[in-house]
DNA sequence: ATTCTTATTGATAATTATTATCAGATGATA
DNA sequence: TATCATCTGATAATAATTATCAATAAGAAT
């Protein structure tokens, strides 16, 4: 039988691996975070996980999610806002940090001289992942703000 | 007489230009975050102010946070951990976070070739602030961890 | 300096976000 | 299928943030 495919395989092969049991809930949340790319909130996972797994608990959300981060399948998103947002952890990327709705959008285009900043071992810190933070506004923000700056006049 | 420098000077401008008030609390707030690297919570900054102002509630910070952030004085950080963090909006820089203890260092080292990143206008953003996430491990952990590595063999 | 107007603050309650507790349910394994 | 360890749901507890409102203080105009 095939190896499940991408993050859900992932998750599998890793529990099996340190013997913790591969939970219906732990399935539906990472179902529910694999499929999207706007870094849900916690609540907003568990709203699409209990879509398909009725019954589930916001506290089993948040505990599963702990859970993915731990193995490495889940991580939270650095952001300004209030509220932990989530992500599947699919290698470096980075985000598009709208300063007004507080959206963050990934970008996958890997900017590969980005990539070659010189990672400062500056106080003894040990790099091992670069993410870019690109602040501004968004389309939708920009359209709303400068609509906003005409009727000011 | 001459402006007020630094952060304390912009701020005051920033509000009689807006017309509102410059109190002791808003003074107090930007004090205690200006003159700190640490990127510290709500409640760190209360105790900070509220060491020069006594009696000063943490509703307050919270509010003068929240107007000092749309001055753009101050800004909250973007990080992965639970509760905002803030510091004086002075100018790009960069972020050293500990994945492990969740430490946020500055690295104002500009790194020229880093802000020379093209800026993506990818789905109609419009990039106002460039940010480098580095995550790793600040040396505490790191020796923390190696220890424990230790341990487990 | 005094008064007036308006925005801010402190005290407090209310929300929202997150974590802990514990009895019962479920996954892994023999 | 029986067993054991872990997990989950229900719930309570805690932490973080925001709202309410009467009293106060800042800034402008006397």
């Amino acid at each position: 039988m095939a190896a499940e495919t991408g993050s859900m395989g992932r998750m599998v092969d890793l529990c099996r691996r340190r013997g913790i049991p591969v939970t219906a809930q732990r399935r539906a949340v990472l179902r529910a975070l694999a499929g999207r790319r706007d870094h849900p909130t916690a609540e907003q996972v568990h709203a699409a996980a209990s879509a398909r797994l009725p019954g589930m608990t916001l506290a089993t959300v948040y505990r599963v999610l702990g859970t993915l981060e731990r193995l490495g399948v889940a991580r939270r998103v650095a952001h300004a806002g209030t509220g932990a947002r989530f992500e599947v952890d699919s290698g470096a990327h980075h985000h598009l940090v709208c300063t007004s709705c507080g959206r963050i959008l990934d970008l996958r285009d890997p900017a590969p001289e980005a990539l070659s900043i010189p990672a400062p071992r500056a106080s003894g810190f040990s790099i091992q992942e670069i993410t870019i933070q690109f602040r501004g506004l968004c389309r939708a923000c920009r359209r709303r703000r400068s609509a906003h700056e005409r009727r000011r006049r």
